[in-house]
DNA sequence: GATATGTTACTCGGATATTTAATGTCCGAGTCTACTGGG
DNA sequence: CCCAGTAGACTCGGACATTAAATATCCGAGTAACATATC
């Protein structure tokens, strides 16, 4: 699984310690953890395109979540960074052996590709019923000085 | 994931429907899909070190079942293609945020590290209580006619 | 007929190319800000 | 003092290198089977 996914879960994570009214250019977003500043910029366009953050251009401008924490959930991160396909692409091999039919969707009836595909649907139950809130929630109890630390390392240095 | 999983899990149930005292080449299981020989070999070759296959050399060589099926699991394949470690790796990138500390195992305390490594974890329970003899037993209660088709494609044409 | 022996063909195993995807970098288009000059 | 206009700097967005990994291939080492010759 790509880097990008731990970057961009991170920095939504981060986000939602900012006021809704201020973006975060990626330079700073990036500086926060020291990651290269040009491909966390690749990957939160990623984020932009599925509808998680939007991004505003030219001074004061930046990223900044598209929705409230509550709905955006963990499951939708990986999916705008990874790509909606599932991890194991079945190929159908079952149609090249003998008794294989042109006509049949082997995806649908290939017992190892049904195990595979309830495995990876458990896994996205379990993503897609954590959401950033709850992730904010945990932290901000376990670390209560977390969010201040974050929104001041965030907060524009221009203001 | 890789290509290689989906081959090796077929290979291998396939290899549950030859009798025990049977190797079964490299190219003959390969040309059951019409895959390229050589690149099977080599994902058998890593069913070999993680003591899934055993392998002969030589003529009426081949590979076989390391043990029962029973005693094989979907995740002890998909383990053996892909490696040991974990599709989300934790590169604890809050050590380099602000209060990150050399000291502390972020693998452990970062929440979504514990999120998507608990996700994953359903995921592995999920495939490790499948094993090669369930799937064998689910594909001849709905296709009786597999078992024999296969033996017989693998049957050694010398004999 | 049985046995020892040399030859042959077969199979795996790892070393070596090739292709694809992930990672990383750079520069231009667009936009908002802030300043400047005039009314 | 207020307002319009303009220059400037900032930011994203996508196009362009670079590196790592998956994919694919090839040839040698070892081994078991077979044929052969001998007892």
């Amino acid at each position: 699984m790509s880097e990008g996914v731990e970057w961009a879960l991170h920095t939504c994570l981060n986000l939602t310690w900012v006021e809704d009214d201020r973006a975060v250019p990626a330079a700073m977003l990036a500086a926060f953890y020291e990651l290269p500043p040009a491909y966390l910029n690749k990957q939160l366009q990623a984020l932009v395109r599925a509808g998680i953050l939007t991004s505003t251009s030219g001074p004061r401008g930046g990223f900044r979540l598209a929705r409230r924490p509550e709905e955006i959930t963990v499951l939708d991160v990986v999916v705008a960074i990874e790509g909606p396909q599932e991890a194991f692409a079945c190929t159908e091999i079952l149609r090249q052996g003998p008794g294989g039919e042109p006509g049949v969707d082997y995806r649908k009836t290939c017992v190892i590709s049904q195990t595979m595909r309830q495995a990876e649907l458990t896994w996205r139950r379990e993503l897609a019923g954590r959401t950033l809130a709850d992730l904010r929630a945990t932290v901000e109890e376990r670390f209560p000085a977390a969010p201040g630390q974050t929104r001041r390392r965030l907060a524009d240095a221009r203001a």
